[in-house]
DNA sequence: CTCTATCTTTACGTTTACGTCAACGTGACT
DNA sequence: AGTCACGTTGACGTAAACGTAAAGATAGAG
């Protein structure tokens, strides 16, 4: 037995979902925990598992993307796979986190520009108020 | 009238998506194109807010937050607006980029390591086809 | 004028990712 | 024994983002 176990309800309040939320993912077979009597514990696997499934939601990953995504991880569950397979599944999954990391950057550029709108329009105000002939 | 114009399949077609896609988006108030006769028209300003959303959707926005962000682009929509609350809305959208981005970076990292793995397979592999003995 | 391609509206269906009860079990207090 | 707090299993509901099929308008080619 691990030395260190979760409820259900601890790892729902750690990363801010439902405990429904948990449950519809073990339906889904994104996590299996163990069970003492017939309550669910989860081992610190289970909750790696669960904050890389969250942390793909984050990006609009489906739950099945971010699954087999952590399975590339998986040494022992990697032996009955195709080595090429594998590897294309990885370049695959690089490109289009690469196509999202250059639009979250195009998407930053934009906030800039419109913050500097802001600045200024902030600061014509104030200047108004004070009085402040402008240049 | 503007000197260039889309036709709905000529944009499917360009941004990958399907006709129904775009109308859906119509319905959802995220563009209104013309019309020629009961024929959608498209203009290049159109096209982009397309393109926008589309880029959203990539990095898992929804379709609302897309419109939300496009609309803080838009000088003459804001002029409506709470200059403090387009403000708080600008730092918050940025934060969760960041987010993303930090995301996107640590699964780009995982990623590496996987292809690392692959690659030391793959040499050994091509080690005991030719005969080569290991260091 | 017919045929074909491309458009239109209307409407119901589908998938994903949960929300929201309801009804019940279980251990710990008091 | 009663009553919380917390857990469980169904089962139905829902919002978002389209898919898909039906039925008709319209314009150009032959």
């Amino acid at each position: 037995m691990p030395a260190q176990t979760y409820t259900i309800s601890e790892l729902a309040h750690e990363f801010g979902v439902t405990t429904r939320t948990i449950r519809f993912y073990e339906e889904k077979g994104l996590v299996c925990p163990m069970r003492q009597g017939q309550k669910r514990l989860y081992t610190p696997a289970d909750r790696v598992r669960l904050k890389l499934i969250l942390r793909g939601k984050r990006i609009g990953m489906t739950l099945q993307d971010s699954v087999e995504l952590i399975d590339m991880y998986e040494p022992q569950r990697n032996s009955g796979r195709q080595l090429q397979s594998l590897i294309s599944s990885v370049a695959e999954r690089r490109a289009t986190l690469l196509q999202q990391k250059k639009d979250i950057d195009d998407m930053l550029a934009g906030l800039d520009e419109v913050q500097q709108l802001c600045a200024q329009a902030l600061s014509k105000r104030s200047n108004k108020r004070a009085g402040t002939k402008k240049k």
